[in-house]
RNA sequence: GCUCCCAUCGUCCAGAGGCCUAGGACGCCGCCCUUUCAAGGCGGUAACACGGGUUCGAAUCCCGUUGGGAGUACCA
């Protein structure tokens, strides 16, 4: 394989549920990295799980990204050479893949149950909970033959292979799992439709992807199958290029642990709510792993792609502190101009059902601008002269908006 | 259990062997400014997990311990 000198990411996540603040964070550096490198960023969406995938949540994805900025190259809606980007839109490419990785005898079929994985390896004296044994491998033709006998419908899983596997990360160094540490992973279901652990490497090879850059919690275990999978994907023909990896520190939430799902401070629609502006939201999520040099931690969106080329990446977690994203997002909004914040106040009025008046919002503006940290804080300003009008019959803005920027 | 990852103030980041009696930001605590709340100014609080090496010299390199996290699905 050689290594590819232009680069092209790509944003790849599963249509479910809501735009999740790490989902978006992931997205920010590869989206950065694809500008700072003048690459491409690729968007595609990895709906291979019917049960839970939803055409809502992905008009939801498309919206978190355009509201953030974060533009992308090839993709749904857009199109490129590589598609089509829905994975449920690539069926005949991976049964066309999964036909040559079965010819040439990088899968198998394997009809073993949970329970009967478990059964052998406490008959061994092993750990029951060690995973998938890889007894299918050396299922002869007769064996098999009794089980479809039985009605036994087979997955068809990856021949991993017998070596330690090893990878450069970006963010790590060097990293290696041992041989037989990581079990024969199902590519196929029993019911045809591929999973997940053979549309993404298939995709990543065709659509020529250079490097990987995707959330910590990935790396115990598809890294290692990606990796063997790539190799018989080298083999068939499929891919060319190996990807560099790049394993970025999770975010975790108000305890110790990854943030989740049901916190609805994963959710990215509840910082737009608030009155974050994407440029805060992108400064503080940035500063999340990552910082743009030594003292320093207010930038702009362009700032921070003309900075970052993928090296400084911390390894270690980092905790999501929402008063610091607020005092991020403040000295943007401090940033911005008067029409500027004005403009995105009525937005938020509106969003609130407050009817507005020009002037008024215009003499609050400078004053919320000055004083607050995020629009809906503006909002009850914006909301301020009225009462003030009725009780005191001081002017619109309550006399602050002397001109003092 | 097994595999992998991580380890500097409460939190995020700086520090890539001597510039560190460890710097910035958020938070917190004072004071100043201010009709309120903010914003702003000034000052303060607070950290290199532990133990061994390597070295003239270690927050920085190596090993171990401890602690934390993630994964271990016919989810992604």
């Amino acid at each position: 394989m050689t290594t590819d000198p232009a680069v092209r990411v790509r944003f790849s996540p599963s249509p479910t549920g809501h735009p999740h603040i790490g989902m978006m964070r992931t997205c920010l550096f590869n989206w950065a990295f694809a500008r700072h490198h003048g690459g491409q960023l690729v968007f595609r969406i990895e709906d291979t799980d019917a049960a839970r995938d939803s055409e809502e949540s992905y008009q939801e994805l498309l919206e978190a990204l355009r509201w953030l900025g974060m533009d992308w190259d090839e993709g749904p809606e857009l199109g490129g050479s590589y598609g089509p980007y829905r994975q449920s839109e690539r069926s005949e490419i991976y049964a066309d893949v999964v036909a040559k990785l079965r010819a040439a005898g990088h899968v198998y079929e394997a009809y073993s149950t949970n329970e009967e994985v478990e059964a052998r390896h406490r008959a061994a004296g092993r750990d029951p909970k060690l995973g998938y044994d890889n007894f299918d491998r050396q299922l002869t033709e007769s064996q098999r033959a009794a089980y479809q006998g039985e009605g036994r419908e087979a997955v068809l899983r990856l021949r991993m292979p017998d070596q330690d596997i090893s990878w450069v990360d970006m963010v790590r160094g060097d990293v290696t799992f041992p041989a037989g540490s990581v079990p024969d992973p199902v590519l196929v279901r029993a019911n045809g439709k591929p999973l997940y652990t053979l549309t993404n490497p298939v995709d990543d090879a065709m659509m020529r992807i250079t490097h990987i850059m995707r959330g910590e919690d990935l790396l115990p275990s598809t890294p290692p199958r990606q990796i063997g999978l790539y190799r018989a994907l080298a083999d068939i023909g499929v891919a060319t290029v190996m990807p560099t990896y790049g394993h970025l520190p999770l975010v975790r939430g108000e305890g110790n642990k990854k943030l989740s799902k049901r916190d609805e401070q994963t959710n990215l629609w509840y910082y737009r709510e608030r009155g974050f502006v994407p440029e805060g939201l992108i400064n503080y999520l940035a500063l999340l792993g990552w910082s743009i040099g030594p003292d320093r931690d207010v930038f702009s969106p362009a700032e921070l792609t003309a900075a970052f080329d993928g090296t400084g990446i911390s390894p270690n977690p980092a905790r999501f502190d929402e008063k610091k994203a607020e005092a991020i997002n403040a000295q943007h909004i401090r940033l911005l101009s008067v029409d500027d914040l004005a403009s995105r106040l009525r937005t938020h009025l509106t969003a609130a059902g407050l009817t507005y008046d020009p002037a008024v919002l215009a003499a609050a503006t400078p004053a919320g601008r000055r004083a607050d940290r995020h629009p809906v804080r503006c909002r009850h300003d914006a909301q301020l002269p009225f009462r003030q009008r009725r009780g005191r019959g001081t002017g619109p803005g309550g006399g602050r908006e002397e001109p003092r920027h």
